[in-house]
DNA sequence: CGCGACGTTGATTTGCCTCAACGATTGTGG
DNA sequence: CCACAATCGTTGAGGCAAATCAACGTCGCG
């Protein structure tokens, strides 16, 4: 069970088998169907997820009522809504499966216990958002350099066999553009 | 020396006399007159800076040479580039000094060094990204969501103080439009 | 097989940029 | 302490990247 995780997990911190076992018991899995919510707007996050296999994806609703894709999680990425899930307050945002998807479930009450008991973890985490926040520092940098044309042309150089997986809709508006435009851009070449 | 740092980590984790006195040694105090560069774009970020008094910005120049500010921190904010600092290759950015700024510096072997000695670190710092990282997803969302005006009026209602502190070419490209863009919107109403 | 979700294409519109010229303010050296 | 330059902010004209709107093609699925 869970052993995607405990790999994952192993390129960052050693932990004993005691450790592992502890681990293990704070984990749920679950697998969740397609378009099947973990979290909507106005919930409070409960948990931070694991992806072992699928896709995941945050957005929010804007005024015009269309959807704006955030960010993706695929294998061995963790998401939830941080804002929300530290503070217990109602979140911004939806997270839900693009793909059939198994999951490992970490709740906040699991998450705070399992860090009291494995201070190693506490380590695990640190290098996990660290990493994750200097992507997303780089990200803003790109949303503000580059054209919506450059952007696409990028992020299917950095992540080709992603793009085939997801709907370009939903491609288009992490990129920060309209589908209409998406479709021209592709029509421009192959 | 590093009063008002210590007072932060007291927010997040408690540490021993002990602790405190080793923490202090692993620190570096620095005036830093407006301007200075503390890092710079292909240098490798070498430390991790906390603002005692002041204000720092990271920023990186676009294909059309101008300045593009990515990011503020005043009082009681680290700013470093974590994806050049956590692996040690060149950065994108520059960091520099908005005012005259006093630091406190923490590089990355005395951080190394001193999260090997108190485990306590290691969660302030896991609390602290988490919380920078949270604030990050929202403003990607604001970006994506809200026109350049909604989104002055918006930083403007939430950050008054802030906004008088810094040159409005600055405060303009951190929130995503040029300067004469920002002058428009301000001569629209006070 | 028919319906709804997704993608395409073209016409039109718009938010914001670019460029340029001109005030205001700051700070620095003579 | 003043003069002058550099920096910063303002204003207006014109232009462009991408949004919006609308209509139609296509595919997958119940």
């Amino acid at each position: 069970m869970g052993t995607s995780l405990h790999d994952h997990i192993k390129r960052y911190v050693k932990l004993t088998t005691d450790e592992q076992e502890i681990l293990t018991a704070h984990l749920s899995e679950q697998s969740i169907k397609k378009k099947t919510h973990l979290l909507k707007e106005g919930e409070i996050c409960r948990a931070n997820y694991f992806v072992v296999k699928g896709c995941l994806r945050a957005y929010f609703i804007n005024e015009k009522g269309g959807e704006q894709t955030c960010q993706f999680a695929i294998e061995n990425w963790w998401i939830t809504d941080y804002m929300s899930f530290d503070t217990q307050t109602p979140s911004h945002f939806f997270i839900q499966a693009v793909e059939n998807t198994e999951i490992v479930i970490l709740t906040k009450k699991m998450q705070d216990d399992l860090l009291k008991k494995i201070p190693a973890l506490e380590r695990y985490f640190r290098l996990l958002i660290q990493r994750t926040y200097a992507a997303s520092q780089l990200r803003i940098k790109y949303l503000f350099s580059q054209s919506g044309e450059e952007r696409y042309h990028h992020f299917n150089e950095s992540f080709p066999e992603f793009v085939q997986r997801v709907p370009q809709y939903m491609l288009a508006s992490y990129l920060g553009f309209s589908p209409e435009f998406l479709s021209k851009i592709r029509a421009g070449k192959t």
